[in-house]
DNA sequence: CGGCTTTGACCAGCGC
DNA sequence: GCGCTGGTCAAAGCCG
């Protein structure tokens, strides 16, 4: 659980896995799940003058070092209380007893840490934010409530269907259709901005199969032959739960038949299955990085390459991320058909956050790392050099392990597959309750 | 018999 | 206004 807890605060700080902290009343807080947004975490928001914080910002990195000094700090003294008090004690029961108590003092110094982390997150997604909004100071001063609600929306949006600016999200099969024409209310820049937040994303992968397995349950709706593609389309939609928005297209390249695009579009309404959970947090911060994109610069988002070229690109030149707003709607492709340049390269064992029994050789045995921090992190590179080197590290390494495995592209359609639903059970309700 | 695929019809958006 | 195109609907048929 200490373990798993790391991850979590690792995870949580790019914002789409979040760890709420359960206040108890007679105890510190508890670590339930990933969700800084959580109702629980919600009851009672801290009040912070955004304005305060904002004059902090200068010393924003230096805070961060000091809660890394800190948990040094907290650990240290723990294992030092270790030592001491088992040298104290008889019998085998003490011994025990004092072994619970140092767990606890751990677990707390830990749920220290993850407060810590998760008001560091806050501020720093709000100095992003204001960042990013030359007219935000207009309402700069938020309760932290608000600026939590904000990321969350941030964080929502990418492969929400139709959802409007500002309104309130409702995941619900019955009000998908409300959110998806709501924009009539805030006018025609609402609408504008709506139709922006109906993301796609887009996978292209050679397969032989007509269609890839990707861990959800879809049901074929209808075909078309679109234009200049002799190859037809084929509409899905997902039939894993009763009115679930989700769909995909399948389609063949006209140039290279062995490639297939795959097109996925909606948020799932129902828990995913393993073998589709896992990377949504991946897809998701990719779609993020081209809401965000679009929401601050529409006009030059026409065409975006996110890797323009080898000499500026995070990425290696047999996996490239393409935005697009050309489409009728912001589309991000990953495009894995790109031969591999040289196999020689083998990275080091790599974790994929997502079930692999769909494929066993994708390795497990490594330190997980999930791949939508990165991502999210990308999205504000520009803001922060630092973070942006950082994140260039950590995708090259990323990227050249995940596509040193064949058989990572259908690995990435079934997490693509399932994006969605990871930001639907954060979101729309309390995803404990399906496990309960 | 239920669930799925097929396929023609229908609708909306867009450009001319 | 008209035609084109993409996307969806729904009836009919197929299959386990």
């Amino acid at each position: 659980m200490e373990a798993g807890c790391e991850n979590m605060v690792l995870n949580s700080f790019d914002g789409h896995k979040s760890c709420p902290v359960t206040h108890h009343d007679n105890g510190p807080s508890l670590i339930n799940e990933l969700d800084f947004f959580s109702t629980s975490a919600s009851l009672n928001p801290p009040t912070v003058d955004v304005k305060q914080e904002q004059q902090q910002d200068a010393g924003l990195l230096h805070q961060e070092l000091q809660l890394n000094l800190n948990v040094a700090s907290n650990l240290t003294t723990t294992k030092t209380t270790d030592c001491n008090g088992g040298s104290l004690l008889t019998n085998s029961q003490s011994s025990h007893q004092a072994q619970i108590e140092i767990m606890r003092r751990e677990n707390e110094g830990l749920r220290s840490m993850v407060t810590q982390v998760k008001e560091k997150y806050i501020y720093l997604q709000r100095h992003i934010e204001e960042n990013n909004i030359p007219h935000a100071t207009t309402n700069s001063i938020k309760t932290i409530s608000e600026v939590k609600e904000d990321t969350k929306q941030s964080l929502l949006v990418p492969l929400e269907l139709k959802t409007t600016v500002g309104s309130r999200v409702d995941h619900s099969p019955d009000n998908i259709d409300d959110v998806k024409f709501n924009s009539s209310k805030d006018g025609d820049q609402g609408a504008v901005e709506a139709s922006m937040r109906r993301v796609r994303v887009a996978v292209r992968a050679q397969s032989e199969a007509s269609l890839i397995s990707d861990g959800c349950q879809w049901r074929k709706y209808g075909q078309k032959m679109a234009k200049g593609n002799p190859c037809p389309r084929a509409y899905y939609r997902c039939t894993m739960a009763v009115g679930c928005p989700v769909r995909k297209q399948v389609q063949r390249c006209a140039e290279d038949r062995r490639v297939l695009t795959t097109t996925y579009e909606g948020i799932h309404n129902h828990p995913l299955p393993q073998a589709a959970m896992a990377m949504a947090s991946t897809t998701s911060a990719a779609a993020s990085t081209l809401l965000s994109g679009s929401k601050s610069s529409s006009d030059h988002l026409n065409h975006h390459h996110l890797t323009p070229g080898p000499m500026l690109s995070p990425y290696p030149p047999h996996l490239t991320t393409t935005l697009s707003a050309t489409a009728p709607f912001p589309t991000i492709t990953l495009d894995l058909t790109n031969p591999r340049p040289d196999n020689h390269i083998r990275q080091p064992p790599f974790h994929f956050p997502f079930s692999t029994n769909m494929h066993p050789d994708i390795n497990l045995h490594s330190r997980p790392l999930v791949l939508g921090h990165l991502a999210s992190q990308q999205n504000n590179a520009t803001k922060f050099s630092d973070v942006q080197s950082s994140n260039q590290e950590m995708m090259n390494a990323t990227t050249a392990a995940v596509t040193s495995d064949p058989h990572f592209m259908a690995a990435l359609v079934a997490a693509i597959g399932s994006i969605i639903g990871s930001n639907n059970c954060n979101s729309g309700g309390d995803i404990s309750d399906d496990t309960k």
